[in-house]
DNA sequence: AGAAAAACTTAACAAATGATAAAAAACGAA
DNA sequence: TTCGTTTTTTATCATTTGTTAAGTTTTTCT
């Protein structure tokens, strides 16, 4: 998915403030298994996966949540290095090795302050991804584990393939014992 | 909390943009149990949250989930309709009697559209809130109920005089019974 | 104040999930 | 391919949370 159809998903921008806005980005590449994003760092860029397929997770005591995956289009990101300039509390690993598009925050609150468009490009970059997140919330409050899984085959069916048992279980908020017994039991 | 209060905590605004801005808010007040936004509509207005406590929540077949519990400064929006201008999932009660400024999407859409200082205002409001609930997405997979309950406490320590017991179980996921064995334990 | 309604607690049993361990299957590198 | 590693399954037992029901306390309304 090239920069061009990941911008104007998010939301419509005219040309020229549009040109102006892809010279910020730089395309990069990584392997598999590269810890792109930091939970003990302010991260100074944020990326779009052009190819390959990313999991956001955050570490407390021992244990571990995956928060989400990120697929082509999607994005990378620390939220509170973006929003607050802080520490996040969130690391993020490629799943496979990946194409980005790279753009450095510093650009961006430019473009924010100086283009009403690019502006409103980010409004809307933060709505689309506040919606998700809520929706994510009442899906894992309500019900159980195996109408959770259930409903993520059916929303992401190729994500069972690329990734491990042991992530989708960390997503779903269980183990991966847990997850294989429900899967057992749903055949 | 006042309305120019309300909208610098997100972001501070210009003098003349502020003026735009505020003019467009009308005061209006609701009595307690009034509901505020459903989810079979389309809603026309948000609201800020001058005095009282509002819950947002969900329905789904025959179980409920407590989303979001506002006070004084908070905001009382169905997200959809805000931002996608579609029936949302969301109902919101007031819990007590509430004095709220009201604001039609409308009015908002055009404030966005046509001045740079209140898009970048409309962003850093929905960046704020993603955050917020990331946050709470994070805190609701670690740990068990009765942590949780714990660091409600430490965090809004006056919603447990304001708020029912059975409301406050199912902001945490949790059946009343359940919350009320855990206050047992805990003392 | 007194009656009715709502909120909260307690208890017993059921269901879902966690923890641990061991075995089987799938995958990857030499 | 083959050996070693990782992933997945299966099984057992412990813990947490849900369900139902009954009783107590608190709040609300007249």
């Amino acid at each position: 998915m090239n920069i061009y159809q990941i911008l104007d998903k998010t939301h419509p921008i005219n040309a020229s403030s549009k040109h102006k806005f892809i010279e910020c980005f730089e395309e990069v590449s990584f392997p598999k298994n590269h810890l792109i994003i930091r939970s003990d760092k302010v991260e100074k860029d944020i990326f779009f996966i052009k190819k390959g397929i990313a999991r956001t997770f955050s570490n407390f005591d021992d244990s571990e949540v995956t928060i989400a995956f990120g697929e082509e289009g999607d994005t990378i990101i620390s939220l509170k290095s973006y929003i607050l300039n802080q520490k996040g509390y969130e690391n993020i690993e490629l799943l496979e090795d990946c194409e980005l598009y790279k753009i450095s925050t510093a650009s961006l609150q430019n473009l924010f302050a100086t283009d009403i468009d690019i502006a409103n490009w980010g409004r809307k970059f933060a709505e689309q991804e506040l919606i998700k997140a809520e929706q994510r919330f009442i899906s894992n409050q309500l019900g159980t584990a195996t109408e959770r899984y259930i409903e993520l085959l059916k929303k992401h069916p190729t994500l069972i393939q690329r990734v491990s048992l042991g992530l989708i279980a960390s997503y779903l908020g269980i183990t991966q014992v847990s997850l294989s017994r429900i899967r057992a039991n749903i055949t």
